[in-house]
DNA sequence: AGCACGCCGACT
DNA sequence: GTCGGCGTGCTC
């Protein structure tokens, strides 16, 4: 009598289905396993989560078809953590495990790497040395002396020639099979005393769970910290994973980390193409010890040998998935160092309150490193009241004497401002009518590049209209800053100097935003101008003064996070100034200079801000003092989505464990229509975690058992990022 | 998610 | 008379 297993397939079903074992005793199935399974009249690709269950009754079960291996293809490690996950975050664990698959695998193809032959020219080889009539032979060869690196098939092809040319030259001798070349691995330069003594406070790997937060001011060198950590406390066999947010993963960062770990290193990252990707999970499955650098998904990459995990800018929004299966990468992280017994260091200038309060709980330790690296100093910062002063496209007589000052010591300047496009606004001069989207409750962005009004919460755009489209007889006017208009001023003000935009519009084009990096970092005097991405990560040495437009955005939000993630963001961008000699000036223009947040900002200390902004939270019991989900709806109008969590929060009620579950709502949504869709919101807290996540689970049940009104989508988000 | 079944409109 | 629209319902 064969066994029944259990089986995960890649369907948004909250459901496993059973299916008989293969008769061999000799091959039993085990858990992490991939199969082929029939489902319906098709056939689908499973994991096998659990065999020896008890099979359902009334139910006549299908045998497996195969196994694609005969070994777990995910690890247990990993099918433990992505079970964790599924079950926390209320998503189908089928969708969860497959997510963790390279495209590859998924589709069923076979685990295994075609080693693709790649070939490089012997040494000495030359192509005069051929006879005259191995004409394609000798392009051939002359082409690969000209790379740096082997070419593999598909190169060679794609550079027109073909492998049967590339295989006649290797049978005379003049290509040779490439070998990974080892990389001359360097010495790690040597840490300063105050990052030898953050290093110091470091918990060792010792076969131990531990987590610490390592608080770095910007530009204090954590990525040295970084390098000394693996180097040090890893062993031959370990691997590791660097986690990084999407914008940090550079050429330059990955270089760093090659040039003292060679081959070792290894990247995951949405670039990488299908075979890349199987490549590197298969490494990982199998155990290399590698040190991998990557974004987001990496989380959930099959590693078997784990050492040591560092997620860096740990308070960075990135890690968190913002549909679908909706995983921190940094929390999934962190549970990954307790299933390896290791360490786990997450870095920041700016930690979350979350992690802040998990130092102040005794959950992670603390190590401060407060000094610049290089003798460079902290940037002085400055409030500058804009209430009642004449702006010339936003920016204030003193920011511009400023800019005009450093232009002519020949430094480079930074302008932030929080929005892309010219105005985020449009107005009649006339009649006061406002341009806004058709299909969501949103103001229109003018885009005067292209002559476009946009709505950034759908694709919807139209033509900027010359007159008023209500009145047909008033001239529109851009009302507010975006980086265009921010551009356009300080093009005209300071005709001599290049001005250089990075936001999402600037950089679209697959690597111009390196291409627009270069041009800063030659270092010639430059205007900067930019959303958020000129915030991350980057190190520009000659930016010696930042020039904030606008700091008010996140002083009145009805997002409990506004706060925090204002304090972070306005730090981080001023840490781009002054990380060279010269010291660094910050100008933060805003109409409330007397708030306690902005003023608290400028003293500069930010854990001390953490830690007010915490006892904020501390008496209405948000995150991280009690856990939040949000359940979410939305449906063709905004009664369909209220009524539905209505009913949802009565039928809540009567569940058990529910009095331990505040409800707040619902609510409509900050942006109550988006792309025509009325969205509202439930929102969940709850002491602790545990009875919330057995709740939300018997709350999909329910919810999956009785299908909602016509229209209404839901889900659920657990830890949510945005609660507006 | 797929894929089938199913019941109403505009075509040869 | 049938081709096909996408609304439900099921998949061990």
């Amino acid at each position: 009598m064969s066994t029944t297993i259990r089986i995960a397939l890649n369907r948004p079903i909250r459901r496993l289905f059973d299916y008989k074992g293969p008769a061999d005793p000799a091959a039993p199935l085990q858990p992490g396993q991939r199969v082929r399974v029939p489902f319906g009249r098709q056939s689908a690709v499973g994991i096998v989560t659990e065999t020896g269950v008890t099979p359902p009754e009334g139910i006549t079960l299908k045998p497996v078809q195969c196994a694609l291996e005969d070994w777990p293809l995910i690890p247990q490690e990993t099918l433990q953590l992505l079970t964790w996950a599924a079950n926390y975050y209320q998503h189908p664990l089928g969708e969860c495990l497959f997510t963790a698959l390279p495209p590859a695998l998924r589709k069923g193809h076979a685990a295994v790497l075609k080693e693709e032959a790649s070939w490089q020219p012997a040494r000495d080889a030359h192509p005069s040395q051929l006879p005259g009539n191995a004409q394609k032979q000798k392009a051939l060869l002359k082409w690969l002396l000209t790379r740096d690196q082997p070419a593999s098939a598909p190169d060679i092809r794609q550079a027109g020639f073909t492998t049967a040319q590339a295989n006649a030259l290797a049978t005379k001798g003049f290509l040779e099979q490439a070998t990974l070349q080892a990389f001359r691995t360097h010495p790690l330069p040597e840490l300063s005393t105050a990052q030898k003594a953050a290093y110091a406070q470091l918990p060792a790997a010792n076969n131990r769970f531990s987590a610490a937060l390592l608080y770095g001011v910007t530009g204090s060198g954590k990525t040295e910290i970084y390098l000394h950590y693996l180097q040090e406390q890893l062993s031959q066999e370990q691997q590791a994973l660097v986690l990084v947010p999407e914008i940090n993963l550079t050429p330059q960062t990955v270089a760093r980390f090659h040039r003292y770990f060679g081959d070792r290193v290894a990247t995951w990252h949405s670039a990488l193409n299908d075979r890349e990707r199987l490549r590197t999970w298969l490494r990982i499955r199998r155990g290399e010890p590698v040190i991998l650098i990557g974004t987001r998904s990496a989380a959930m990459l099959p590693f078997t040998r784990l050492g040591a995990l560092i997620v860096d800018e740990e308070h960075d929004s990135s890690y968190k998935q913002g549909e679908g299966f909706r995983y921190s990468a940094r929390d999934l992280a962190v549970y990954r160092a307790h299933l390896n017994k290791c360490p786990v260091i997450l870095g920041s200038a700016t930690p979350s309150l979350e992690s802040v309060n998990n130092t102040l709980t005794g959950k992670y330790t603390l190590t401060k490193l407060e000094e610049r690296a290089g003798g460079a100093l902290p940037p002085t910062m400055k409030l500058l009241d804009i209430r009642s002063r004449p702006l010339e496209g936003g920016l204030a007589a003193p920011s511009l004497t400023a800019i005009r000052e450093s232009l002519a010591k020949g430094q480079q300047v930074l302008v932030y401002v929080n929005r892309r496009g010219y105005s985020p606004v449009m107005m009649c001069f006339d009649c006061g009518h406002l341009l806004e989207c058709p299909h969501c409750d949103s103001r229109l962005t003018y885009h005067r590049r292209d002559r476009a009004m946009r709505c950034h919460h759908c694709d919807y755009q139209s033509a900027a209209p010359e007159f008023c489209p209500s009145c047909h007889t008033g001239a529109m006017k851009p009302i507010g800053q975006g980086t265009e208009r921010a551009e356009d001023v300080l093009a005209g003000t300071f005709p001599e100097t290049p001005i250089i935009r990075i936001d999402r519009d600037s950089t679209q084009r697959k690597g111009s935003i390196q291409a627009l990096l270069k041009q800063v970092n030659q270092g010639d005097p430059c205007i900067l101008v930019g959303t958020q991405m000129l915030a991350k990560g980057h190190d520009f040495h000659k930016v010696t003064l930042v020039i904030v437009v606008n700091a008010d955005g996140g002083l009145f939000s009805t997002d409990f996070r506004a706060p925090e993630q204002m304090t972070q963001t306005l730090l981080q961008v001023s840490g781009r100034a002054g990380r060279g000699k010269e010291p660094g000036l910050v100008l933060i223009q805003t109409c409330h200079s007397d708030h306690p947040l902005l003023t608290a900002l400028i003293g500069g200390d930010y854990l001390s801000i953490a830690r007010q902004l915490l006892e904020e939270r501390r008496p209405g019991g948000l995150p991280p003092f009690r856990s939040m989900a949000i359940l979410r709806a939305e449906g063709d109008t905004m009664e369909d989505s209220i009524q539905f969590l209505d009913n949802v929060r009565t039928r809540f009620s009567h569940l058990p464990d529910a009095p331990s579950v505040e409800l707040w709502g619902p609510l409509p949504a900050t942006i109550a229509r988006r792309a025509d869709r009325h969205r509202a919101q439930l929102i969940l807290l709850c002491s602790s975690r545990s009875p919330l996540a057995k709740l939300l689970q018997s709350l999909c049940n329910e919810l999956d058992g009785t299908p909602p009104a016509k229209g209404v989508r839901w889900q659920i988000d657990v830890d949510p990022i945005e609660s507006g």
